[in-house]
DNA sequence: CTTGGAATGTCAACAAGGCTGACATAAATT
DNA sequence: AATTTATGTCAGCCTTGTTGACATTCCAAG
């Protein structure tokens, strides 16, 4: 990285060093980990894995969606989303039902079962990112979903939209 | 959440409502597929999965780390990494050496093959961070090395401070 | 000095959860 | 009627986690 005659610019872009490039891959590694820290620990337990998990905030989030779309949010194969989906509602915590526009489509739902778990996942992860954002305020807050918002794929940012909207 | 009579005190923490950090989980859980997706593309060629690139990439990091310490890193069983090293070491990426103070320990380091998938990866790795970098820029960078760093588990943050410092 | 325990690493076997491929069924579309 | 779409299922493979058993090496207590 060759230094510019204007001082200003070349500070301005210290923060895109290798270095602090590297820093940011790594702080994104370590901290994966500790945001599904919690959320395993329950998971074992009761002897599901973080697929479910996957399953079961996704279809808590879209009452009623279909397979398909499950499937194109979550990026695996229908047979491993179906291993998982059929656990699920073989241990009644999530409901599937035939459609009634379109009966190929089955629409999928959590039990009052599946609810508990579901709060009680996003409950214990909900926990720690609160008291991160707690301690780093909200300014740095926004800076930290600017950023993992920007290194999302765009058709993950696409979902990651729709489900931003229909939140609160 | 009871509205507090202060008006600014109820503003200053609208960035901790449940819908707010519903977000932040979302986008941990989208931003880091496309976190890994390029790595995951150039490995898959290779035959290696994201395992050997942790490994390659920690190797990298500290030349001439033992075993045990990858070990406390990477927070998997010696068993398992074992199994990556082995086929690391039998493709001539990685170099075991038998410690001199202490026989029990290995000393790994990358060869110059090992090296050069580090940088392969790395730059890849790199690439797409930078490009999130560089979008939104050097205040958002720092709160989401903030956040990130606060959700870290307490010994994983060590790990990462240690690994911080012996940077450039 | 010896001996027992702790540390380190290897091999074997198993489970979860990805994957592909082949195939069945029912419903919608052409 | 033929084709496409949405879903489910079976079989089999791979990666990467796990535990258990075991060998080697070091160190410290007797």
């Amino acid at each position: 990285m060759a230094e510019t005659s204007e001082g200003t610019r070349s500070q301005n872009l210290l923060f895109l060093t290798d270095d602090q490039l590297r820093k940011g891959i790594e702080a994104m590694f370590f901290a994966y980990r500790g945001f599904t820290a919690d959320p395993d620990r329950i998971l074992l337990d009761k002897g599901y894995g973080r697929a479910h998990h996957r399953a079961v905030h996704f279809i808590h989030r879209s009452p009623g969606t279909t397979v398909n779309n499950l499937l194109s949010i979550l990026g695996v194969t229908k047979q491993s989303l179906n291993r998982v989906l059929r656990t699920l509602i073989e241990d009644g915590l999530v409901q599937s039902e035939i459609g009634t526009r379109d009966k190929r489509e089955r629409h999928l739902n959590l039990t009052e079962l599946g609810e508990e778990l579901e709060a009680e996942l996003s409950n214990a992860q909900r926990d720690r990112m609160r008291a991160a954002f707690r301690q780093t305020g909200p300014e740095a807050v926004a800076g930290f979903k600017q950023v993992l918002e920007a290194m999302m794929d765009s058709d993950m940012r696409k979902h990651y939209a729709r489900l931003k909207e229909s939140g609160g």
